[in-house]
DNA sequence: AGAAGAAATTAACCAGGGTTATAATGGATA
DNA sequence: TATCCATTATAACCCTGGTTAATTTCTTCT
């Protein structure tokens, strides 16, 4: 039954897609359900690896803490996405980040030896797994440049855009602007000055969690500096 | 006999090191010398994907441009290591980077699409190309902290504690000051300011392109914050 | 060696955004 | 509804680091 619901929940990453029937089988013997409430912390940054990661619901924030205290999140993932699963390929792996629900959420953790194991029987999994990899690189590369060639201002701006559903000028932030903030390295404080800044340019509204955009030319604008 | 060197020099990866002998000389035959001035460039950011490149000499460094100018250095590929290879896995892939030869350097172009197919008989050569993307991928958030979580000072610190040869306390700088600025996102004017603080505060000399540091536990103690 | 160009340094100035502090808002719980 | 706690907003202050511009090395080339 758990085993069932193991399965189903397999199939929202693509990630599994090229493994036999009877291997899937394998893995969901080696996997378990992991229920988090809001703010568990799911591993922390130093731990030893021993599971990836696939959110069935929810949402799982990855942040880093510096030395100092200082807490800077990473990466937002959501449902259907997987984690922590490039990690497999290293020797003796830690997690380079901590990871805790944002929200209830549930996901399930898959044992990394066996489901490298099996690795060696599936080269169409190994290809889409390097895909996979392949396109995080990508990302990170992009939010290098973002943070080292920008402001503050052009990667709120450009969070906006990209997180407004599709040409909707009227839409909800999903996550709290603290947590943002903190993915796009600003403190709170100058997430909410920029925001008001954007206001009194008559280029936006914020209502609380609500956007507005009134003029989605001039943040574009500003978005591509 | 170019066949033959080339030969030789996928040696210097280990990447290579998982191919049978017929799989290395179809590659020898796909691959090409690629003989490069300084300065002279490779390829630029949002050419289409042909090859990926093994360096046997010199020095590469890859760099974005942002729309409004600014250039920021990403990464700096030493000889023997492969750069772009990840970039095989993607759909239609455009490179993401800039490559230009800091010095005269000679690499090897691999020809992607015959990489692949070879690839999909060597599930070795898989978890071997795997690992290496994991570890660039460890490195690329290491590197996002970095930029986000700490000043330009710590992070000229840790650059030179990082390229200090072994608890050496004099060594000289591979690379010209204003490229290294780049790769740590500050403005060789702020590097010059820097680095001449550090020197007001009898922790370190500079001479050209030598390095002496005077207190290293200072060092330490300002690079860990 | 001398000239010309590139790279590096220094200094004065200024803006973005961090810090701190205080206030306002808004949910949750009693 | 009143209270409490967390999140968000606003404001004043200050520091890091970008900008500009003038100056001083280094290179390289003749």
């Amino acid at each position: 039954m758990e085993s069932n619901t193991t399965r189903e929940a397999l199939n929202l990453s693509h990630l599994f897609s090229g493994l036999s029937d009877s291997q899937l089988r394998l893995i969901c013997q080696r996997s378990h359900i992991t229920e988090l409430e809001e703010g568990q912390s799911l591993f922390c940054q130093g731990d030893d690896v021993i599971c990836f990661y696939l959110v069935v619901f929810g949402r799982i924030k990855l942040f880093r803490v510096s030395p100092g205290g200082k807490e800077k999140v990473v990466e937002i993932i959501e449902r259907g996405h997987t984690f922590a699963e490039a990690l497999m390929f290293m020797d003796q792996p830690h997690y380079p980040v901590n990871a805790t629900a944002l929200v209830a959420s549930r996901v399930i953790a898959i044992d990394c030896k066996y489901f490298k194991s099996m690795l060696k029987d599936s080269i169409d999994t190994c290809f889409i797994l390097m895909g996979q990899m392949s396109f995080r690189l990508r990302g990170l590369i992009q939010e290098i440049d973002t943070l080292s060639l920008n402001t503050g201002t052009v990667r709120i701006v450009s969070y906006l855009l990209q997180h407004a559903p599709e040409g909707q000028n009227d839409f909800e932030l999903q996550i709290a602007k603290s947590v943002i903030a903190s993915r796009l390295s600003v403190k709170p404080e100058t997430f909410s000055r920029i925001l008001k800044n954007l206001h009194e340019s008559k280029i936006l509204t914020i209502n609380g969690r609500r956007v507005i955009i009134h003029d989605r030319d001039a943040l574009i604008s500003i978005g591509s500096s």
